[in-house]
DNA sequence: GTGTGGAATGTTATGTCATAACATTTGAGA
DNA sequence: TCTCAAATGTTATGACATAACATTCCACAC
């Protein structure tokens, strides 16, 4: 139940561009579409991408939604510096507008941290994703 | 929240093809193998085992684990006679000897729960899925 | 400064997962 | 026996991901 965390160094040049997408994206990428938003950019081929992406999930500032099969730049409350440090996260995704919220709910955690204890269970990785309406889009 | 239940009627040809291979299966299976190792049943194309998937998941007989793009029979307590009748689940997904555990702990529901209402999202399936190494395979 | 090795990159090809579109068959109930 | 919804069969295509190999980059030892 680690997700254990390596040192963010400074970002390659795709890795750059991979997450800066990302990063001014309102909703979840995929690698292909990401791939579209860089030719210009110089990006030609998938494996570009998600080379780039393995090495930003790795250092933390990615998420992948396992549920989608797509990409988000994280989103912590912000406090560590650069080299994000955070355990197990959840995902609220929206599927009327796209939308995700990421978000931490420490008991929900260390109830499956229980768990997995009293079973002998290793988890070395967590994935919690809530599909849905958002609050927005259920009342509109 | 809900994963809303259908009650489960009989199962045609291809949905008890389908099932059987997945409740004979030790492990998760992709929709691919299932259709190779359906092939003298008479099944040729990804679609039609896909679409027995649709329903027996819709049924709550089968679970998609979205982390492996495979599926599972599903193994309750086994309670419910035949309509199966259960809520939100988690799994534990062994990398090494590709066993699934699953399980369900209700806190970790109803925290869940309780960020959704009060975020005002409406969740209608939520996955939870833990990665790592079974006892068995930690030890070995 | 030059050499060297590990990391990142570029490129082609291929593998794996999933669905669109349309024709046909099946079977319960009017 | 008609009829309509559900299930099925089939072909083609779309979407996600990685194998394999050649090349370039760059920090660091010499």
């Amino acid at each position: 139940m680690t997700d254990a965390l390596e040192p963010s160094p400074d970002l390659t040049r795709n890795q750059a561009l991979v997450f800066g997408r990302l990063t001014e994206a309102e909703a979840p990428l995929s690698a292909y579409t990401i791939l579209d938003q860089l030719r210009n950019d110089g990006l030609r081929a998938p494996l570009q991408v998600y080379r780039a992406l393995d090495k930003l999930v790795e250092y933390g500032l990615v998420h992948r939604l396992e549920s989608l099969n797509a990409f988000v730049a994280c989103n912590h409350p912000a406090g560590e510096n650069s080299g994000a440090s955070h355990g197990t996260v959840a995902f609220a995704i929206c599927e009327e507008c796209g939308g995700v919220t990421e978000f931490a709910e420490q008991d929900v955690v260390k109830r499956l941290q229980g768990w997995a204890r009293t079973e002998g269970f290793h988890a070395h990785s967590t994935v919690i994703e809530l599909r849905g309406l958002c609050e927005n889009c259920t009342t509109a």
